[in-house]
RNA sequence: GGGCGGAUAGCUCAGUUGGUUAGAGCGCCUGCCUUACAAGCAGGAUGUCGGGGGUUCGAGUCCCUCUCUGCCCACCA
């Protein structure tokens, strides 16, 4: 190698360097393929984080996600296509800059909207690309070359197409309807964006006398205030109470009007008092009850939840002073029956915190219906998969209960809706471009409409609006990117925007590309036309304790500052590690601290073998490097066995991995490669090939005669562990970038690829596989281990060697004889004999496939012997007892399957033999 | 009010269509600076699989029930 590497790694020192290289050198950038058939896509589009925003761990966990996916199949020959893109988050980023403003000593109203939209801009332009830094730092392997901004004027382009389309099909209606209104940010807001919470709060009885002055009607109410806007007072038709009263007048305390009583479903006789008070403007219900009785609705708050009665003694107030106000009024005339404690959920804004008006106004809204249909079919149908698959069911919930959405908000700035309203009659033009007159009657008085369309519109178009969509159909079939792109395969999102986002593109992309011709001219399917194959849904990212993380807890952990601390690689591979279909994830620092320690596992097996390349060719042998491909086939004859383990190892391993990931168990995948690097790859492998390394001294301080086999093992290290490389690298790609570079150096070939990326990932197929050297490694290995433990107990000092005596029945003597090199390193053992019978005693210790002895002199614990021996006796006789009961069981032996009894049988005869030398052992043991 | 999930070692979690004596990492205990790594190496301990009932030759796994615990949806004044 070139230069050496330092002892400990330093992630600082190389993730700054290959984070820019991929973006500068364009790596993970894809140009269009002219031709769509010819490759195999695995397109992705990310969720777009807020331009507002600053990356957190649920970003952090979504994009090591995408990335490991994307990485993989890249390497795996696909045509990888990641999209990246930030959000305008219209509220979001308005707030922003009026907190800006505020600063200042300025608000939103001192500017007109265009010089506030232009401060928005700037403000994009500034700081919009924190979050895309972040990710850059991260090391997402997106193609920046497609990088989109929501407020694009392409992508705008794209929503006014969409926008007009609807309207023209008759799915797009305008109209006064309550909404959620949000009296801070002054405008409508979704369901969606209404959190219920569960408050208590006071039920108000108040007494409604009767204009006739024959009685009264007393109702319930936990919002007081809003009796300013009462229309009438409703009764269930069936209760008795009150079916005299239906029809007649009350007179509305401190206001003075008359309002009827009338009879409706809606009133519940058992709640309250049965009757209820009626305010189309304000309540959901209400309106609906006014609609059926033909009620006016007048509103009685503006825009900020302020009484608006010019002339009342309310005007100008608060709707919460108003309460108390008209509560307090209530009382001295004698009208208050009673306060009683209630818990009720109110809508709570999730922008601002604040209690949601309901609000009378006038609204755009997509008729949702016709949308929802398709969207509920292409999954029903299994066009659309999801993992965990349960959440199927809860999108089929929603959808199926969906109610109109309303698109537009009242705010600067978003996407303007394009509709011109006329002056002289009244008339709304819908149009692509501002018109010039109206197109009822011609009247040159247009005003643009001043809301702009909620942001989940445009990011709801996304997936085929990032690919160019035009509307056109004949443009869009012969568009290149939407043959080839669309539909995207994955969706990687969290739970949170599953309704928000997830079901809005589903509704859109099935309605607008059904539309689109596919590449060969013919009608699009529904199968085709939506916008992703599967959506895999991921789980929370918590903090140690399980708990959610949140600003006000203190809890939260900011991926830069864990990421400074511990490396990208291992805070990557803590999030992998856990992350599998349904499962928080508790974020636990002491385990990426333990992926650190992997981290610098990986770098120093790097420098062993920098350092064993060195020697060897200083020693004359060649290494090389055979490419990034299928590594050899056909290993040497003279190939020792651990390499031919190592290899079938790889193979298996590759092969587990591939199919972990394939079904998105991070986790079993990212246990995997860390088993096999540290458990298997260094544990092992390079432990054993110390023995081959003849140019190295040996034991004694004496060289080995040079053979063919250091050669052959030499370079079986090198490719064995550039392979292990790459089946690391979408999990640790900055690591296994920079080791795989430093090897290539130290081998001295140019490496195959600019990036450790665009290689080949491995497969079960690039390596060797060998049935029996995995079996012969196994029994090695378990008569090692044992022989470790023997030697522990016994007290043996580290340094001492000791010969051993085995007895098997099977191979396990004769290839710890063939292998005694293997048990000389790994275990000290000074010369292997072959038992003619299985020993009991302090020294030895059986297993089913072998017994051996360790010949060590030496006085044992008796008492500690004698326990670890009880306890095996007990664990034994748990073992024949369970098994001896269903063998005895007719039921199981005729019924279980043949190999299952064989299975039992065997280990029952094993167990007994295990049983009767602990006996045996036991019963040698010295008195104490 | 509806719906979904979770409960397995001290902690965080695996445990494939029921199948032999339930696993991993971290933590803990013991001994080691062995020519890559002390962010290391080796050895070791640890479970009434939430409670109860059922189906079965056989249940951590399937069914019922209870307890605890998350989350989502919902217009009851």
């Amino acid at each position: 190698m070139s230069q050496e590497l330092p002892k400990v790694y330093d992630p600082s020192l190389i993730e700054e360097k290959w984070s820019k290289f991929w973006v500068d050198e364009h790596i993970f950038d894809v140009p269009t393929p002219s031709d769509a058939s010819s490759i195999t896509p695995f397109v992705q589009l990310l969720p777009p984080p807020n331009v507002t925003g600053r990356l957190h761990m649920g970003h952090m966990l979504n994009q090591t996600e995408m990335d490991i996916l994307t990485r993989w199949h890249r390497m795996s020959g696909d045509t990888a296509v990641w999209v990246p893109g930030t959000d305008h988050a219209g509220i979001a980023t308005q707030m922003m800059v009026e907190r800006q403003l505020a600063a200042e000593g300025k608000s939103r109203t001192d500017f007109t909207r265009e010089a506030f939209t232009a401060r928005v801009w700037e403000w994009k332009q500034r700081y919009g690309s924190a979050i895309t830094d972040q990710m850059r730092r991260l090391g997402a392997s997106v193609d920046w070359s497609r990088e989109y901004f929501t407020m694009d004027s392409k992508l705008n382009v794209a929503v006014k197409e969409a926008f007009v389309r609807l309207w023209e099909q008759g799915l797009i209606y305008r109209g006064a309807y309550i909404v959620n209104w949000d009296p801070v940010l002054g405008t409508a807001v979704s369901d969606l964006e209404v959190e219920n919470e569960e408050r208590v709060g006071s039920l108000f009885q108040i007494r409604y006398n009767l204009a006739d002055g024959s009685g009264s009607i007393v109702i319930a109410t936990t919002r007081p205030e809003t009796m300013l806007g009462d229309v009438a007072v409703a009764v269930n038709p069936t209760d008795a109470r009150y079916t005299a009263l239906i029809g007649k007048k009350l007179i509305l305390p401190l206001v003075g009007r008359e309002i009827p009583i009338i009879a409706d479903d809606w009133a519940q006789p058992e709640f309250g008092t049965g009757a209820v008070k009626v305010t189309p403007a304000h309540d959901l219900n209400d309106f609906a009850i006014g609609q059926r009785h033909n009620l006016p609705s007048p509103s009685i708050m503006d825009t900020q939840a302020r009484i608006a009665l010019p002339g009342s003694p309310y005007d100008g107030l608060d709707r919460f002073e108003a309460r108390k106000r008209i509560v307090a009024d209530l009382e001295t005339a004698g009208l208050l029956v009673k306060i009683a404690d209630h818990t009720l959920t109110l809508p709570i804004s999730q922008r601002t915190g604040v209690v949601i008006e309901p609000r009378l106004s006038m609204q755009w809204f997509i008729k949702i219906q016709p949308l929802a249909d398709k969207a509920i079919e292409a999954v029903d149908k299994g066009f659309i998969k999801f993992t965990p698959d349960n959440y199927r069911k809860t999108y089929n919930e929603w959808m199926t209960n969906i109610h109109d959405w309303c698109i537009s908000r009242q705010l600067w700035w978003g996407h303007r809706i394009p509709a011109w309203h006329c002056g002289a009659c009244g008339e709304i033009n819908v149009a692509r471009e501002a018109p010039t007159a109206c197109a009822k009657c011609s009247s040159t008085e247009l005003t643009q409409e001043t809301d702009v369309l909620d942001t989940w519109f445009s990011s709801g178009l996304l997936p085929f609006t990032v690919f160019g969509w035009t509307g056109d159909a004949a443009t869009d079939a012969a568009n290149p990117d939407l043959a080839a792109f669309y539909p995207t395969q994955l969706l990687v999102t969290g739970f949170d925007i599953l309704f928000f986002w997830v079901a809005r593109m589903i509704m859109l992309g099935c309605h607008f590309m059904l539309d689109v011709p596919m590449p060969d001219g013919s009608q699009r399917t529904l199968a085709d036309a939506v916008p992703f194959r599967e959506v895999y849904i991921h789980a929370l990212v918590r903090d140690a304790d399980r708990q959610k993380m949140s600003k006000t807890k203190g809890n939260v952990i900011d991926p830069i500052e864990i990421v400074t601390k511990y490396g990208t690689d291992a805070v990557r591979f803590t999030l992998a590690s856990q992350a599998s279909p349904g499962t928080d994830i508790a974020f636990n620092e002491a385990r990426t601290e333990g992926y650190r320690a992997f981290a610098n596992k990986i770098w120093n097996a790097a420098r062993f073998l920098q350092m064993n390349i060195d020697r060897g060719r200083e020693a004359g042998y060649k290494v090389s490097l055979s490419g990034h491909d299928s590594v050899s086939l056909e290993l040497p004859e003279r190939t020792p066995l651990e390499t031919r383990w190592i290899f079938s190892r790889l193979s298996a391993v590759s092969d587990s991995v591939a199919h972990s990931l394939g079904d998105y168990r991070f986790d079993e995948a990212a246990n995997a490669v860390y088993q096999f690097f540290w458990g298997e790859f260094c544990d092992w492998y390079v432990e054993l090939v110390k023995l081959r390394m003849d140019f190295f001294p040996d034991e004694n301080g004496a060289f080995r005669p040079h053979s063919d086999v250091a050669a052959i093992t030499l370079n079986a290290l090198v490719a064995v562990f550039e392979a292990a490389l790459r089946l690391l690298s979408p999990f640790m790609p900055f690591l296994t970038e920079e080791l795989w570079h430093a090897l290539y150096a130290s081998v001295g070939s140019a490496s195959p690829a600019k990036s450790i990326a665009l290689t080949r990932y491995p497969r079960r197929e690039d390596f060797a596989a060998n049935e029996a050297s995995v079996d012969a490694m196994n029994t090695l290995q378990e008569l090692i281990v044992t022989i470790r433990g023997l030697r522990k107990e016994l007290g043996i000092p580290e340094k001492e060697s000791t010969p051993v005596h085995i007895f098997s029945t099977g191979n396990a003597a004769t290839l710890a004889q063939t292998h005694a090199d293997m048990l000389a390193k790994l275990c000290r053992v000074s010369a292997v004999e072959l038992a003619a019978a299985a020993a009991t005693g302090n020294n030895a210790r059986s297993t089913s496939i072998f017994d051996v002895s360790v010949m060590y002199e030496r006085q044992i614990d008796v008492a500690a012997e004698r326990e670890r021996l009880t306890k095996d006796l007990a664990k034994f006789n748990k073992g024949i007892e369970a098994a001896d009961k269903q063998l005895n069981n007719e039921g199981f032996v005729a019924r279980a399957p043949a190999p299952i009894v064989e299975g039992l049988k065997k280990q029952y005869a094993e167990t007994l033999a295990l049983k009767q030398k602990v006996e045996a052992a036991l019963a040698a043991l010295p008195a104490e």
